[in-house]
DNA sequence: GTTGGTATCTGTGGA
DNA sequence: AGATACCAAC
């Protein structure tokens, strides 16, 4: 022990996770447990132990992830915080490009096209392919062309890959890769990179190593440490591993990470990275910590929560456990409608604050989209509540904004072809359609940018003149950016370009705040401008355009809150308050198709996936946990009926409040052989108890223990067999029907009350007994 | 090429 | 419901 006054803050294991300096570390950390206090301290005390800070890589996911370590490691160690290369892999690898681009034939000022703009690129191949565009749907293109890249297959590949091919052939999209090898010609000559890219082209560059570029990364990071490893894909798994596994390395990379809280999947994040870390690494000595002691959340929330992740499948076998008391139950609110779970949330949430005294800050209604804010933000405002909504659509998102940005990133780079396409008619200066086709099939042709070519094209001699002043502009529009600083250029750009007359005359009450927006942005690069330079580890004094637009390339509405501060409620998607913890979560939306999405519940995996949603939801409440669900809502203009999400179900009875809030659970289910040991942890002193209404008559949920579970496939299950289920313990199978995707089996279960139950087989885990 | 209206389609998450 | 695509008329 060094006696060093931050480690004294440390648990046990903590501690040993922050000294264990040297080698390759796994922590595995559950939620609450203290993962970022480890990381940073970690990273503090390599610096005390006399590391360069600029020899320590450390990767997050989030922008916010990212601030929050550096500050708190500047708390320990000062200044020297700042010369840490802590931030996002995109981020980072951005930064990294920004230098070595030309290496692999980009420029060092390429642009980073966000997914608006990715989808676009799409949506105009589909267009000039001339595929239908019912059958060719821009999203699910996109996902697959970032999935491919996300598992290093070039379009080439993609050609050649007999599996995907098929696959789009079923899917009735042979032509994908086409459109993969298009867009990619089409980024490349635009100079653009794609979050993808961000990490794809990192990850070309050091593979191909010009001028011996990966040895010069290998040796200045010295340490790297990687935050959410659940949450890497295949791709960025490759890169950290080409950082440091090789000949001769010490090999000093932390991984922490936990695979219940592994939620994006979607993306290509694999939690088989986790399992690969610790095999890859098995022979250089590997230290696995499990961090299992939760800080955040009472014991009810955390027994709650264990008890739900139970059923999920594959796991890395951990026992989080609380000693916060046992806490209040989890309240359930039941609604008739949309509007009704709105008004009864809000109600509940006055009246928490009155009887507990919460402040607004420490509560937050969470919901698995983000479209589902609308009514809760109706009903705060009624009842005069401040609140912030995150997500969603972002301030860059918003038309007049991204009009502008556009005029931007022209000036910074002419090829950027989303940018000219945006801005080539807008304001109106009488190039139309027809033109913008003829220059851009011609830049196909060429293979060239549209911005080489926009003189080449034949048109009459109105739109010849018009297109020579569009240029004129643009290139002094390329000089100016040259020149002054980032604010003054913009201002400029803004009125030159005509963007702020032709938002004056649209006199609507949209129109004014699309001219407030506009000059929102502005006041946001004049502070940008401002800035103190020491402040930010990735601003280096650079502050031009390009550094700038680089800046808000990587930004979510999330980040650029600076009146975080304030007393609000905060609204967010579940996605989105990974990492955050609040006193007291509203849930809401419990309802199958919604949460579980319709999306996901074609698939085990998908479903799985969910269920570790559920669960990031529920521990990031530290006191109180309500859940809501409206048996109807309106989606798409319609209303729609909606069961209860089986997640409730999943949900023990003794860890409810009884409200009656659930069908079916009038505290008669049986008698209950709870799985032994998980409520013994928690015989405390009941720091809730005026809540409970009756204490008897728990409820089993489960009558099987899920660590000898072992489901069988879901196609051998037949007439006849014997099976055993999770919940309803062992049935017999009485018949089979349906067919293919949507078998369902009649199953009598002898020890529940109401014997008969009728299971869809894609989604029941039964494990066959005879 | 531009304008203004109607038909159609979309159904998560985020750097 | 709200955005976007598409189409007819100027």
């Amino acid at each position: 022990m060094t006696g060093k006054s931050y480690l004294d803050e440390l648990n046990e294991v903590q501690r040993k996770a922050v000294i264990q300096t040297d080698g390759p570390v796994l922590v595995v950390a559950g939620p609450g447990s203290g993962k970022t206090r480890v990381l940073t301290y970690r990273i503090a005390h390599l610096i005390e132990k006399g590391v360069a800070p600029w020899e320590i890589l450390a990767l997050t996911f989030t922008n916010k992830a990212a601030r929050e370590m550096k500050e708190r490691i500047e708390r320990v160690v000062g200044d020297a915080a700042n010369r840490v290369w802590a931030g996002t892999f995109h981020a980072i690898f951005a930064r990294i490009l920004r230098v070595e681009a030309e290496k692999i034939g980009y420029p060092s000022n390429f642009t980073i096209y966000d997914s608006d703009d990715s989808a676009s690129v799409i949506n105009a191949i589909i267009k000039e392919l001339n595929l239908d565009k019912s059958v060719y749907n821009t999203n699910a293109i996109r996902s697959r062309i970032s999935s491919a890249k996300s598992s290093l297959i070039t379009p080439r590949l993609y050609a050649e890959n007999e599996e995907l091919m098929e696959q789009d052939r079923m899917a009735k999209r042979q032509y994908t890769h086409v459109i993969y090898q298009k867009y990619t010609e089409r980024c490349k000559r635009s100079g653009a990179m794609d979050f993808d890219d961000l990490l794809y082209r990192l990850y070309e560059l050091i593979q191909q190593n010009p001028d011996g570029v990966l040895d010069k990364y290998r040796a200045r990071f010295k340490y790297v440490l990687v935050d959410e490893f659940q949450d890497t894909n295949h791709l960025q798994y490759a890169i950290i591993r080409k950082l440091v596994q090789f000949e001769g390395s010490p090999r000093n990379i932390c991984v922490v990470g936990d695979d219940a809280q592994s939620i994006y999947a979607f993306r290509g994040a694999t939690i088989q990275n986790i399992l690969d870390f610790e095999e890859d690494f098995q022979k250089y000595g590997i230290q696995v910590f499990k961090l299992e002691q939760n800080y955040r959340s009472t014991d009810q929330i955390v027994q709650a929560a264990n008890h739900v992740i139970a059923y999920n499948r594959r796991q890395i076998p951990k026992t989080i456990w609380s000693n916060k008391g046992v806490g209040h139950k989890i309240k359930v609110i039941k609604a008739l409608t949309d509007t009704e779970e709105g008004k009864r949330v809000v109600d509940t949430i006055v009246e928490q604050r009155n009887r507990y005294h919460l402040s607004n800050k420490e509560i937050a209604i969470l919901y698995r989209t983000n479209a589902q804010s609308r009514i809760f933000e109706e009903y705060l405002r009624r009842y005069n509540l401040p609140y912030r909504v995150f997500g969603g659509l972002s301030f860059y998102q918003r038309k007049e904004v991204k009009d502008l940005i556009a005029y931007l990133r022209l000036a910074v780079n002419p090829r950027d072809e989303e940018a000219l396409r945006r801005v080539i008619n807008y304001p109106k200066r009488a190039i139309g359609d027809t033109t913008v086709d003829k220059i851009s099939a011609a830049a196909g042709e060429a293979n060239q940018p549209m911005w080489e070519l926009l003189g080449t094209v034949d048109v009459g001699p109105r739109t010849h003149k018009a297109i020579a002043a569009f240029v004129r502009m643009i290139q002094s529009f390329m000089t100016l950016a040259q020149t002054g600083n980032a604010y003054e250029v913009a201002v400029t750009i803004a009125e030159r370009a005509g963007l702020i007359d032709t938002l004056k005359t649209d006199t609507t009450v949209e129109g004014l705040s699309r001219l407030e927006n506009l000059n929102a942005l502005l006041d946001g690069i004049k502070t940008f401008v401002e800035e103190d330079e020491s402040s930010e580890t990735t601003g280096q004094e650079d502050k031009s355009l390009a550094s700038y637009l680089q800046n808000i390339a990587l930004l979510t509405d999330f980040d650029n809150e600076e009146n975080s501060e304030g007393d609000y409620v905060t609204l967010m998607s579940v996605h989105s308050a990974k990492g955050l913890e609040f006193k007291s979560i509203f849930l809401v939306g419990m309802e199958e198709k919604l949460f579980p999405s319709f999306m996901a519940l074609d698939t085990p995996e998908g479903l799985d996936e969910e269920r570790r949603l559920f669960y990031v939801a529920i521990t990031r409440a530290e006191l109180f946990l309500t859940l809501s669900y409206a048996l109807s809502r309106y989606r798409f203009g319609q209303m729609r009926y909606n069961e209860i999400s089986r997640f409730l179900e999943e949900l023990p009875r003794e860890h409810l409040e009884s409200t009656g809030a659930l069908p079916g659970t009038s505290f008669g289910r049986g008698s209950s052989t709870a799985s032994a040991g998980r409520e013994s942890a928690s015989p405390g002193a009941s720091v809730s108890g005026n809540f409970q209404r009756r204490t008897t008559a728990q409820s089993a949920p489960l009558r099987v223990d899920p660590k000898t579970f072992s489901p069988s496939p879901s196609n051998q299950i037949q007439a006849g067999m014997k099976v055993l289920h999770l919940k309803f313990g062992e049935g017999k199978v009485i018949s089979v029907d349906g067919s293919q995707d949507n078998r369902v089996a009649t199953i009598h279960f002898s020890e529940i009350d109401s014997p008969e139950r009728r299971i869809m087989l894609k989604f029941a885990k039964l494990q066959i007994l005879t």
